[in-house]
DNA sequence: TATGAATGAGGATTCATTCAT
DNA sequence: AATGAATGAATCCTCATTCAT
């Protein structure tokens, strides 16, 4: 038999997430992403069911990635509630902008899917992601060193979905800051409140 | 595409509004516009040269509309730049919460637009809408009440993907906080921070 | 609007049969069929809901006048049982002669269609025939004309099987035998055996 | 393609026997044959030059054999004419009955092919069969124990196709009767006809 | 001989858009 | 202005067949 060459799996996956981010979905080519990914066009249904089992595949690499790392950090009981709020926004920063392609197909592609259908596996981690960063939260607040007055749901919703977008802009070359800049504000906020 | 009365025109778009926002805009079909609208489906193109062309005019409308609105309230002499941001806040809120089904569209379809086309009308609505906004900010810096450490461009497009993001769980259904306490934590995030 | 252009469904069933007849349902394309019909392919979706149902309404008319007409003939009071039996036997060789294409269509598909799926409404027809043809040799065995050691249900479907085959033949151009003589020798064999 | 020692090949046509009957020949997929067949899909290809191949082997197989014994039956000069005629019955009979998957393929399979493609070798063998059959016949005739008026092409036709038909009803599962009920039928009405 | 990964031709179907009325 | 019948471009996906091992 034929040796399965290399790994044709993550290629298709990278190939998609390039085509995914560049075109969207709907207008994402099976055979673009074959074409990208140097394969035929026939074999990427070797390895995924359909065009959405990829983009389904690509999101549940990513949040149980994240679910993971944020697990992680949670269980550090060496650092303070605060540095683990920090080191939760470094966490995303990172890898959205270690990959700017893949942010872009979040910020442009998921919403829908949340919408449509409970059954998908994403969501899972997506929710054990949100979980636990409000578990952190919520330990800061009992702790002592976050204003009380601060729902965790709210807060990390609207800190989620302000990095999602501060990176979404940049990945799309909308803007002239860099992430550093993105980041040191970000982080000069949440420490200060805009106003004096 | 003949212009007319403009009530079948305005019912098309409100259709539309509400089909983009239950199924995307590449799974609305123009006959379920049409008869969400109460039109023959052919009548769609006598107000809209096609598809695409109802989802830009929907984003021109609102973005129309935000930049008229920030604009009137930049040049409020009589408010401090606090409560022009405050007031700003409350103006998207109202914007998005008065059409769930619209911010559900923004949401999922905007940041494709962003990317493909910069030719589009609703972009240089937008593009007021942000300067202005900004602008609001700077003064902010100026006038001494704002951390001069804030970049304004960062922190408006944080602040306004935060919003947007929390309206969209909201709209959704995903969430069992309220508007107004989304509102609240909004607002006190940005006077304190989160950090004691 | 645009005025329905004669009766393009019975153009569309028309051009089906003599396409299926010629290929084969599976090797038949929609867009012969389409041609055939002087259609364009995409006006066959808006008579049918996909490839198969042509098929199935291509058989359901069929067994519907086959049905409505044994029936009819079934009602005859004033006809001998044998009579019936005759004029069945007449009425399926012209119903199927005067259609050669059909007959290939019905010989070469719908063994396949009864296995499948006992939903198709063509079934009800065909198996209202079927009762009704059963219904008539058994009078004419009550009425002491017919031997009673046939069964009605075997000598059925064997003289249905055995017609249908004879007609495939004939509209397949295997056979120089015209159909009359077939005709003639059929109620021959039914009157006297073929044993002397 | 390669010959081997048969054992696999003899199992791809057992399997494929199977699968044409449940499913139909287009709808028949090779990977099913080969699993049915213990076998991987690309042996098959070892073997048979390509799908249609496997079916015109299976039918060549059955004609064959058929031929081989109506020819055999045709040389029995201690037989009159009735006797092989009955024979010949009990042979058809038997060698569909041995095999009710093989009777659905025949039947649902048999008659396009017969339309397509006339260099296919079953057909010589089919038209062998027919031909040692009309002689038995032509014999009978010729000896005055059948009736002239009989033509002995139509006769076997007719016959051949009732029967099949009857093997086809009883093999699918749509009928109570039983093969013995049909066989002795069948032979009552070539005896007698059906009228008395 | 045997395997099963890889290929890519091929076609049914959808639906935005057009146009005759 | 309005209608909806008609069109046909466009693409996902299947699966028979090939071929490297």
């Amino acid at each position: 038999m034929r040796k399965r060459e290399g790994n044709k799996e993550e290629k298709i996956i990278a190939a998609a997430v390039k085509v995914f981010a560049r075109n969207g979905f709907h207008d994402a080519k099976i055979s673009h992403i074959a074409d990208q990914a140097g394969v035929a066009h026939g074999s990427v249904y070797l390895y995924f069911k359909n065009k959405q089992a990829i983009l389904l595949r690509i999101l549940k690499d990513l949040w149980q990635k994240l679910a993971g790392q944020v697990e992680t950090l949670a269980s550090q009981t060496e650092l303070t509630p605060k540095q683990k709020i920090e080191s939760m926004l470094d966490m995303v920063f990172d890898v959205f902008t270690s990959n700017p392609a893949l942010s872009k197909v979040v910020i442009s592609e998921q919403s829908r899917l949340m919408d449509k259908d409970n059954q998908e596996v994403f969501r899972d981690y997506y929710r054990q992601f949100s979980d636990v960063s409000q578990a952190i939260f919520s330990e800061g607040v009992e702790q002592g060193v976050i204003h009380p007055e601060m729902n965790p749901e709210i807060f990390l919703q609207f800190f989620y979905g302000g990095l999602r977008y501060l990176i979404h802009v940049w990945a799309s070359g909308q803007t002239e800051r860099s992430i550093d800049e993105m980041r040191q504000n970000v982080k000069y906020m949440l420490q200060n409140g805009i106003f004096k």
